[in-house]
Formats: structure tokens, C-alpha cells, sequence
DNA sequence: GTTGAAATTAGTACGAA
DNA sequence: TTCGTACTAATTTCAAC
């Protein structure tokens, strides 16, 4: 609940764009959509692919760019063959009120391919590849614990990458969506999550979904039953005074 | 230990390719730098980026490309802008002997961005890109929850994601090599893993490290203490029989 | 592994539907 | 808006060094 109003206002975009982001059509996904699986393709090639002229292609293509809903073009790599053969992961407790420090201290550690801010027993997972597992202890109990922000760690080692998708895209939904959703039971403490689900970071986003339907239907569906309806199922919350967190990062 | 020789022989590659995979000189990782930040660079201005000439490029591009260290080119978005605001983890707990099944349902649920096989509590972390909270709930209880494989789940969203390297090379160590290296007190049991973070996936990494040294060390540095070393640290090994996963993913 | 020239393709700008 | 075409600039390919 701290920072509801996150991306309806502009808020990543470089001073002087409209932050308000340009509504995403069918079109748009699809080039998306191509995109994805080949980042190197010609806009001419793109255009011939999504059915539409070549100027219109640039024109969508440069708007996308422009707008930030295309953040970069990369190439995926494999690690093994470029000598990381080791990935894990490492959960961090984070000393309340450290986060920048513990920020900063990330940006020195080039073998941290990902971090992300969670709820639930621990504050941040990053993920790291190295060369040897060796490599990952001396991360470990040699770097990070030298970080006074960093409060404990548990590290698990990656086995396999069973799937690794460029990304997911709105339009991806209808494939897999299975089963009939559920009636939905009414309000239930959605996610039993002690608010920041709803409220931090990426949250908040029915904004811009367009063509896609179903954005919004949050409020509506949360049915997650008091005490775990199916046998194992357990969704963790934030831990204690997270929301002080999300001011600091 | 199971198959140590995974990337010594040919694996990924098509049949009739050379999968020894080429030696990555300094040349190499500084071309899959600059592809890195720009997977749409022209081969002409990366050639000149690099410091070598077109041809060159081109030749080394095409290597890079065929040897399959480049996997692909891909485009980077913005979840939020693209309607997909929610980003949760899921760590799931698989019935054994069920892997194949679990891998299955997995590739038919389109919201799924990544699953890795862990060492640690649970088996796999799977990370979903979804447009709202009931979403992740829907997607836990009434996805999940139907399928046989799946023994139980343990649910935490991202608030925020704090960084995201497209991935890191070799060539990004030095900058962040801090203190001294251990002097790698011998033999104790590698990370108490039982055997798997040495012999599954992307382990046994070793292979093609070319100019990078290091690589290799993995027997002889292995010193995670028997009972944690430092404070707060844990590394969690695998749970009960997960070598058997490994045969039917 | 490099340079240079030819052929192809990409990117841009315009008017018309 | 989107399309189609013509123009300009760049890239890729292929040759010889």
C-alpha cells in the first residue's frame, strides 16, 4: 500500500516522454511475439510475418522501443559452453534499512545475473553463475557475508533449466488455461499476503493490457481460503516491516 | 557423478555438427559482450566495436551462432507495460519418479517464464509473469494442484526485481573479485550436497573455460564446512533420492 | 586475418487510399 | 492510420591481398 500508484504516472521513462505507455493491440503482441524469438530479425522480414506494410512495422517497431515496452535487445547465451557451468540460487535476509547498501554491494558482484525483492521467509533471491561450486562458497561466506546488510543466506544449487522463456506475453494466455476458472468465492484475504503482493514493486498493473481481457479481475477473484484449501498448498507473505523495504530500494 | 562427461562429447548439437564446442579466446566473450547490450548491432559495427575486421566478425559470429554459444536473439519488454504486472515464484515439491509428467504440464502453461530443478527443500522453482494476484492463485491451486506430479507447492511474489543481467560471462569476473581467494581448505563434502550440484545439469561445467583459468578447480576447492561456517549461512543440499529425477528429466 | 568493391538489403520519406 | 513506392544509405557477401 505504500506506492499504489506506480506506474500510472510515468515513472521509468526518461524526462520529457509520456510515461502514460502506448495501449498494446493485437499487433503490437504480435510483433512482440516475433520479437521474441528472433531479436535480430529485419523490420521488413517483421512486417512480412505480422501481416502488415514495412512503414507500418517501423512505425510500431520504433514506438515500442520508444515507449519502453521493448527495454533492450540481447543475446541469450549458453553459459556452459562460456565456461559457467554452476548456477545457484542464494535467498538473503536483509538487515532492515541496509537496502541501498545492499544494493550497491550487488552492482560490484558481476557474477549476479538476477535479484529480485520477495515475500516470504527471506527478502531477495539473486541468482549467480560461476565456474565451480567452489566459486559459489567463496561468493558466499567471502563476499556476502561481508556485506553488513546482509543478515543470513541459503543457498541451493540449480540442477537444471528445465525452461527458459524470453519472456511471457499476454497473449500467450488461452493456450494453457486449461480447466475453468473457478467461480471465484468472495473476499478472502487474496493470497493471505499481508498487503505487498498488491502494492509494491510490479504490482499494480492492470494498466495497459489492451486486447487482452481479464486485467482488472483482481479484486473480484482472490479466493485463497483462510487456512490453505488444497493439501500442500502455502503462500508465503512478507516477512515483518517489509514495507520499510520498498522506500529503501 | 553420473555423467561427468556431459559437454566433452557432443550433446546440444545437431547431428553432423562438431559439438566439442570451439575454444572462446578473449575475442569471442568481447563480442558476446557487446551482444549482450545490443543483440541488434550490425555485424559491420561490431566488427568495429571489437577491434577486428568485418569478415572476421562475420566468421566468429557465425561460429559463435553454429557452436550454439549464442542460443538466440531475443527482445527484452516490460512486463508491467505489457499487461503482466505480477511476477511470482513458485517452489514446488514433485512426487518422484513423476518428473516427466511435471515437465509436461509445465510446457503447456504459458505464464511459466522459467523452471529450474534444485538442490534444497523443494524441487523446482518455476517463475510466472501473470496480470494479477488471483491469477498466481488460480494458476497454484486449480493448475498445480490437478497435477499428479506435483506433491506440494510454496508460493512468494516478487515485489520488485532489483537486477537482471542478461547473463554474465566469464569476462565480467575481476571487476568484483574482492578479497583475497581462500586458500580452499580440502575435501569436506562439497556444499553437503548429495553428489547432484557435481554431476547434474549444467554441472561439470569445466569443458570449454578457454582463456578464463580457473575452471577445473571444482574437486580441489570444494570447502563448504560441515556444519555452516559462518553465522547466518546455510547451503541446503538435495532432498531425499533426487538422483532419480535426474533419469527422467 | 585483412582490405576493398559489387550486390543485396535495410531504412527513410513521401504521396495516395 | 495504413499502405505502396521510390530514394538513399547501409550492410553483407565475395573476391584478392
Amino acid at each position: 500500500m505504500t506506492e499504489m500508484s506506480r506506474n500510472s504516472t510515468q515513472e521509468g521513462g526518461q524526462p520529457g516522454r509520456i510515461g502514460i505507455g502506448l495501449e498494446l493491440d493485437a499487433t503490437h503482441l504480435k510483433i512482440l511475439e516475433v520479437l521474441r524469438e528472433n531479436g535480430r530479425i529485419s523490420v521488413a522480414a517483421l512486417a512480412e510475418r505480422v501481416g502488415i506494410s514495412r512503414a507500418n512495422a517501423y512505425t510500431r517497431f520504433e514506438a515500442l522501443r520508444a515507449d519502453g515496452a521493448i527495454k533492450r535487445f540481447t543475446a541469450e547465451i549458453d553459459h556452459v559452453r562460456a565456461g559457467l557451468g554452476i548456477t545457484a540460487l542464494i535467498f538473503v535476509t536483509v538487515r532492515q534499512q541496509m537496502w541501498r547498501q545492499f544494493r550497491a554491494q550487488l552492482a560490484q558482484m558481476p557474477e549476479v545475473e538476477y535479484c529480485a525483492i520477495t515475500t516470504g521467509q527471506h527478502d531477495a533471491m539473486i541468482q549467480v553463475r560461476v565456474t565451480d561450486v567452489a566459486a559459489v562458497h567463496t561468493m558466499v561466506t567471502d563476499r556476502l557475508a561481508n556485506i553488513p546488510a546482509v543478515k543470513a543466506t541459503e543457498t541451493v544449487f540449480i540442477l537444471d533449466e528445465v525452461l527458459r522463456r524470453p519472456y511471457v506475453l499476454p497473449s500467450d494466455r488461452g493456450a494453457g488455461r486449461s480447466s475453468r476458472r473457478p467461480p471465484a468465492d468472495p473476499a478472502a484475504g487474496s493470497a493471505r499476503s499481508t498487503g505487498p503482493a498488491g502494492s509494491a514493486g510490479p504490482a499494480g498493473a492492470a494498466g495497459p493490457a489492451g486486447s487482452t481481457g481479464s486485467a482488472g479481475s483482481a479484486g473480484s477473484a482472490g479466493s485463497v481460503g483462510a487456512e490453505v484449501p488444497l493439501g500442500m498448498m502455502r503462500f508465503v507473505g512478507a516477512a515483518e516491516g517489509r514495507a520499510q523495504l520498498q522506500q529503501d530500494v
